[in-house]
DNA sequence: CGACTAATCAAGAGATCGGTTGATTACATG
DNA sequence: CATGTAATCAACCGATCTCTTGATTAGTCG
C-alpha cells in the first residue's frame, strides 16, 4: 500500500512534534526540567538533585537538548544547562495541566503532607500578597546560593540547614511564611515543622521562583 | 541503598506528571489530539483521518483517556471521543514550542509548500484582519459538517470537493482567502492551488478554528 | 432470536527506551 | 608532559511501547 504525499507531510510534522513530547515522557527528564526552571545548573549539580548516576543524568540532558529544550554552554571543565526560551511557561503549563486532571497528583501530596502533619492548606494567591506586604516574616529557606539567584522582595534567607541555630534571629511575636523551590520541593514543608515546633506561628507558601516569574512577580537578584 | 522518603515523594509526583508526557510522546496520538481539536469524533472517524487501523486507533485513544486528556461518551452503538478541558490550550502550546524550536518543523513544511508551488507567505494576522473585515471571500474548504460546527464570521462554505463546480459562485474581482483545519492541514494548499489555475487571485490562512478560539477571535456555529 | 456493526480486548513480534558499567574525550593544573 | 576531573560515549540487558491479527463485548435492527 502507498502513503499520499499529504500523508507523508503529516507523518513528517507529527513526528516532529513528537519529539518535544518524548523529551517530557519520562519521569526523570521532567524533574530536571523543574531544576532547570530554578536556574542554570551543571551536569553534577543536576545529576545530584535529581539522584541520577552522571552518566545517566548526562544521557537525559542530552535527551532534552536534542530536543531543543535546553542549551548547553561548556566553560572549562564544566559544562552549564539552561533551560530554552519559552520551556518554562510550557513545563509550568504541563504541570498545571496534570494537577488538574490528575486527581492521583493531588492524591500523592495530601498522603505526603498529611504524614507530614501540614495539611491546613492557605490559599496560595492570598498568602502571596501577605508575604509581599511586609507585614509577616518571609523565610527563603533553600540554600544561599539560590537566594541569591532570585528571591521575593522582602524575604531573608535562612537555609533549611541553619534554621535551627538561627531561630534566635526572628521576632517571635509575627507570623511566619517559609517558602522554598515550589509546589514540590520539601525543604519548606520541613522548615514549617521546625518552626512550629519550636511555638512560632508558621505557614508554607507552595509556589516558589518559577511560578512568580510567570505570573509576573517581582523577583529581586542579590543578596 | 534506601531511599529518602522525600525523594520517594517526588519519584511520585513526577512519574504522575510523566503520565501527560507519554500521552504526548506519539505521534499519532498528537495527530488524533490535533483532530480532536477540531471538535468531538468517533472512533472510526478519528481512525480514518489519522489512517490507523481501528484497534490501533482505539488504542492509543485509551492512551490519552488514561492521562485524562481525552474524554469518551457512549451513545448507542458509537462512542464520541472529546478534548478534556484545558488540553486544547496546552496541544497549541505544545505546538506553539515544536514550531519555535524545531527547525526541522519549518524545513519540512516549507519543503512542502515549495513543492507545491505556493510559498509567498503573508503575514498570519494581518491576513485574519482582512479576512474577518468583510472585503475580500472567505472560503471555509472543510467538509461541510465541519463548516457547520463553527467558522469564521464571514466566510462561506465550499468543501474542496465542490469547488471546481462552484467557481461560478465566487465573485473575480475579488481576493480570495481559503483556510482550513489549520497550518498542518493540506486542503486550503490545494484549494489555493485550483483557484490559481482558474485566474483568481487567492492566498492561504494558515490558522484555524483551534487557533481562533485560543485568540479569542469570534467563531460562529450553524449554517 | 440471529445477523450485523462499533469498539474493545488479548496476545505476540519487533522496535525503542532506560539505566548500568567501563572506556574515552576534553580541559586544567602542577 | 603527567595527573586529575567533568562530561560524554559505547555497549549491553531488561522493560516498555507500537502495531498487527484474531477473538470478544455491547448495542441495533430486522
Amino acid at each position: 500500500m502507498s502513503t499520499s504525499p499529504s500523508r507523508r507531510f503529516k507523518d513528517d510534522v507529527f513526528e516532529q512534534f513528537a519529539r518535544i513530547g518524548k523529551a517530557v515522557a519520562s519521569p526523570k527528564r521532567l524533574e530536571l526540567l523543574d531544576i532547570l526552571c530554578q536556574g542554570p545548573r551543571t551536569v553534577e549539580v543536576l545529576a545530584d538533585q535529581a539522584s541520577l548516576s552522571l552518566a545517566n543524568a548526562s544521557q537525559h540532558l542530552q535527551v532534552l537538548r536534542a530536543a531543543r529544550l535546553i542549551e548547553a554552554e561548556k566553560s572549562g571543565l564544566f559544562v552549564t544547562y539552561r533551560l530554552a526560551e519559552g520551556v518554562e511557561g510550557f513545563y509550568l503549563g504541563l504541570r498545571h495541566l496534570a494537577e488538574a486532571r490528575l486527581a492521583e497528583v493531588e492524591a500523592t501530596t495530601r498522603a505526603w503532607l498529611e504524614q507530614r502533619g501540614a495539611m491546613e492548606s492557605v490559599d496560595g494567591s492570598e498568602l502571596l500578597q501577605r508575604a509581599l506586604s511586609g507585614d509577616v516574616t518571609v523565610l527563603d529557606v533553600r540554600p544561599a546560593e539560590e537566594y541569591r539567584a532570585g528571591h521575593l522582595p522582602n524575604a531573608r534567607s535562612v537555609p533549611l540547614a541553619e534554621l535551627r541555630s538561627r531561630l534566635g534571629e526572628l521576632p517571635t511575636d509575627r507570623e511566619v511564611v517559609a517558602y522554598c523551590r515550589g509546589p514540590y520541593c520539601v525543604l519548606a514543608i520541613e522548615a514549617v515543622r521546625v518552626l512550629r515546633e519550636e511555638g512560632f506561628s508558621a505557614v508554607r507558601l507552595e509556589t516558589g521562583p518559577p511560578d512568580w516569574r510567570a505570573a509576573g512577580v517581582p523577583v529581586e537578584a542579590g543578596s
